[in-house]
DNA sequence: CTGTTAGCGCATTCAC
DNA sequence: GTGAATGCGCTAACAG
């Protein structure tokens, strides 16, 4: 009964699996010892060489047309729901390609049609966080008009980019959204592509082009705001890379929102790392040197992780002694640390459904303008500024 | 001086840049005051239309053939280095292409070749952390080979994604790879597809399929013999929700672990949410009616960051007096974790591109087999079971 | 109402 | 060596 004996292998096998009532009525595999039935030696592919073609060929509209006993372009119009097509026939061509699953090609329709009913996505680090959400949006938006797309992730290569853009090219994309992995300009990809292209996160460093960004700005404004209004007066900083953008712009909203209270940051902004490790150290340096700050609003929810790690070392009481906000809105980190962290959220997804949307009124033919827009953001308020009740 | 005077506006807005020095000799761009330009209502697009057809229509065949002084024929023999052709010509043609910016027109290829170098990815829920390594290895091994990848969400939507397989099918993708966001068996997609399919992360219930999926059961069995091999034999588990089979999988990968040794399980596997919140009140719990425990193999390093945090707060040392392990080995966590967390890694970038060869395999026709394949696992040791010297 | 024709952009015979 | 002709699958004009 004993599943698997010995160590595990490390080569990938195949197992039967046992169909088995588990806890809370649900239902589960897990593999049966002895049963390795062809181990495969890992990275080299099985080898057998023999055809493969699941199902036939797809079916053709001439197939359907020869099956319903009309011509190619009656079966076409049948299908296309064109109205100078007797009913009798329609359902016969409709019921022949229900029959034979025709699915019509869409490069043949996209080779008449001048248009292929794709966009390219061209990503410079799909491992990036910020990635993802704009992707999502993006891809929401597109789906739902029928358009899909394609994903490149350039691996933050310019070479590979240069290889994926001819490749979309080559595709015919009728747009291109091109999504950077910082908020730092990159460089344009130029003014004489045959379909626009919309940059996101990452603004083009040409203002000729459209590019849709964050606005860091007024989500460091924000934050502080946040902090003043929670009565805090003594407010530091602790961020990660300086060489960041978003570093930088966060930074100088933060500085803005405290000269309108005729205020100023405690000490020094912190520069570093974006990291958890990061935002404990810096915490430890600034509550020595300043143990009368009450509030810090961190570049990062992972800084602002570590920092809520050392106030509760330090048996600072997180938010009455001191107030901690974070930045991105990272949900699985903000809502699982104690207390949960207030954060400042870029609406990402949305970016990438606007992006999306550009794409779409360029390809409609609508003028998208062009220049670096700043999307706005939006506090999320939880326990590490204000104590839950 | 102040940028952006007044509280930070809800709307898009388009700013001039100034590009100024800032620390560590980097440049930034940062918004200035008063130069709103053309603020958009937030969710509505432009509006003005007109063409906004970047540069003209691409370029053809035809095109490239007219400026050379040739025939389409022979410009194609020049382009694609078919041998009859002469030099002088072959130049001109080349030349003529270069000029033109040509890029030939990768659908109207297809319809001749009967393939189109594209394959559909389709995912359940791009959200999913697990989604995106595999999908990096699949984009990661496609675009090498020349191989452009649709990507589509389905949202965990059974209709969305069968909406996005037509879409996939009438654009005559060459192959599929179906990513699922749990290793629980989902439903097939069928075996009468006309291109070959590979199930990733989530088998496929149907054994005619070919799926690769991690192996959790030796993912659990490598926990509990690192942590045996710690000298550790007093092991609880704290892990997530038990109806899935990843929860399953890996208790009876360690219940095999810890019989192999003679021992088993202090108390009962505690089941719950897949949450940091869960694995603190856990481990409170556990380290309550088991003081003696002295490792604990976490179902997840969400989890294990909980375990971790309670372990600080009861005093107890981590690794000397408590070993911990995770699983997952999600980076951003288990590096930044007071100690930094040993953990499981399913190597699912492995896992996508592998898929991805899968299909490449069956494309050229070799048969690629069927059943569920479980690919290995690795364990990453870092500080939570053995101390730093 | 239905079928014939033309052509989207390209690669591939096959004549010249 | 080169170019005219054929066809991939489909839709949009037409002609019947």
């Amino acid at each position: 009964m004993t599943p698997a004996p010995g160590p595990a292998p490390l080569s990938w096998w195949v197992v039967r699996f046992e169909i088995y009532e588990i806890p809370f009525g649900k239902v589960s595999c897990v593999p049966l010892g002895g049963q390795v039935a062809s181990p495969i030696t890992f990275p080299q592919p099985g080898g057998d060489v023999t055809s493969n073609e699941s199902g036939s060929r797809a079916a053709t509209l001439s197939d359907v047309a020869k099956r319903a006993g009309v011509s190619i372009a009656t079966a076409s119009k049948a299908l296309n729901n064109r109205d100078d097509v007797a009913v009798a026939t329609r359902q016969r061509v409709v019921q022949a390609a229900d029959e034979l699953s025709f699915t019509p090609n869409a490069m043949a329709k996209g080779l008449l049609a001048g248009r292929t009913g794709t966009v390219g996505l061209l990503t410079s680090d799909l491992e990036g966080r910020f990635m993802i959400p704009i992707l999502m949006g993006a891809e929401d938006a597109f789906g739902a008009g029928q358009i899909n797309v394609f994903l490149c992730d350039a691996r933050g290569d310019a070479i590979r980019e240069q290889h994926h853009l001819k490749a979309l090219l080559s595709r015919r994309v009728d747009g291109i959204i091109v999504v950077g992995r910082a908020t730092d300009p990159r460089p344009s990809l130029g003014q004489s592509l045959p379909v626009p292209v919309v940059y996101a996160y990452a603004p083009s460093d040409d203002p000729r082009d459209l590019s849709l960004t964050p606005d860091n700005y007024s989500g460091g404004r924000l934050a502080v705001e946040h902090l003043l209004a929670c009565g805090r007066t003594r407010i530091a900083h602790i961020t990660g890379d300086p060489s960041y953008a978003a570093a930088q712009d966060r930074l100088a909203g933060a500085r803005a929102g405290l000269e309108g209270a005729g205020l100023s940051l405690v000490g020094e902004p912190m520069f570093s790392e974006w990291s958890e490790h990061w935002g404990r150290d810096a915490a430890a340096m600034l509550l020595g040197q300043h143990p009368d700050v009450d509030a810090i609003f961190c570049g990062s929810d992972q800084i602002a992780r570590g920092v809520l790690d050392t106030a509760r070392d330090l048996g600072r009481r997180v938010p009455d002694d001191l107030a901690v906000i974070g930045y991105d809105n990272w949900e699985v980190l903000a809502t699982n640390s104690r207390p949960e962290l207030t954060s400042i959220d870029a609406n990402l997804q949305m970016l990438g459904r606007l992006a999306a949307q550009r794409v779409f009124d360029a390809i409609d033919g609508v003028d998208i303008g062009s220049g670096e827009h700043h999307s706005p953001v939006r506090l999320v308020i939880r326990g590490s500024t204000i104590p839950r009740r």
